[in-house]
DNA sequence: TGGGTCATGTAACCTGTTACATGATTAG
DNA sequence: CTAATCATGTAACAGGTTACATGACCCA
């Protein structure tokens, strides 16, 4: 997977390991994290398979780098990759196996628990209006409107999800004030 | 993140491994996907780090089990896990990484794509009235009304995800379809 | 006699995380 | 002088996936 957003990456022109780790970072960031030792290990792979050649170039007044290049295997992967439909996301939330548990706990507790997580389990922590500045370093590479309408797509997931999140936190929280009613009505 | 699921459901009482594997199968399978290769060897690792121990146990007309029970160090590590809210849920979607690239695709490919994946990309495939009903094998388990709320509470989440998606896809298909009506106005 | 359930795993591999390591230039 | 940016990685470990392996009993 990693692999295939790197060569998606090259594919709109050579980029250096750097430069695809600050993309990541900055830019794709809502949907995926990818520390730095991984894009370079994968880097290493990438070229053994033929998708990439890197030519070194030096700098001066800064250190030497290595350009990416995306070669014609590489594209053809690329686009067996999208066209490929059954690839299928793993499930795992770490977030709803605490929720699961979180019978362990008082009900006063967890009504304060759903409080704080509708705060902290966001995709966008700085708020809906801050995720459009998350952009800047992939408009950098990206001028085609059309490319990154996909990209707004993304962001647009990002928001809805949120909005989702403090909604089911919400009902949660209601669920459980209803019962603590109950109970203390006796 | 694994381990501690298991010592959660150990925490409900003794089991054996493939228990602990139907239970993930048939009721936490919508937020976590657990290989039985995976579940039998974090159980050594558990069994090592003293949070379980195990019996074995001789059946006539089955094969012999080994029953799993929870130690009190267990339960400690247990409670600091579900106390601890620091831990992030990695975030990493194969879907959004493959609609980042579409721009690779025309517009018309893309609408078919959204409408696809709409259908597709679910929580709960069979719809919601569904969803209820891989509890079964939870319920055998636990029958404290109370537990069975954050239960509950996981799968809400699961049905409001699918609309949001659905909501999503809309929205994409309408923008697509937007710009699809401004180049042929030419 | 063939498929489903019960019940256990191993081995190899791939992917992701954490910690560490280096060193020059540039702007405040 | 110090922090940030540019630029590269390695090593060890943790966690997840795929494929394989075994064997008895029960029901149709």
């Amino acid at each position: 997977m990693l692999k295939h957003g790197i060569l998606g990456l090259l594919n709109y022109g050579d980029m250096t390991g750097y430069e695809i780790r600050t993309v990541f970072r900055d830019s794709l960031n809502h949907f995926w994290h990818a520390q730095t030792s991984q894009i370079y290990r994968e880097l290493q792979v990438l070229e053994q398979k033929g998708w990439i050649t890197v030519t070194h170039v030096e700098q001066n007044g800064k250190p030497d780098k290595n350009v990416l290049s995306i070669t014609g295997t590489g594209r053809e992967e690329l686009k067996s990759w999208l066209d490929d439909e059954t690839t299928v996301n793993p499930v795992r939330s770490a977030m709803l196996m605490k929720v699961f548990f979180r019978g362990e706990c008082s009900i006063y507790e967890n009504i304060e628990y759903f409080k704080r997580l509708s705060k902290r389990e966001t995709v966008f922590p700085t708020g809906s209006e801050a995720a459009g500045e998350v952009s800047s370093e992939y408009k950098k590479m990206i001028d085609d409107p059309l490319k990154a309408l996909y990209w707004k797509f993304t962001i647009d997931f990002g928001v809805m999800y949120d909005r989702m999140l403090r909604e089911w936190c919400d009902n949660c929280i209601h669920e459980l004030e209803d019962l603590k009613d109950e109970n203390t009505s006796y």
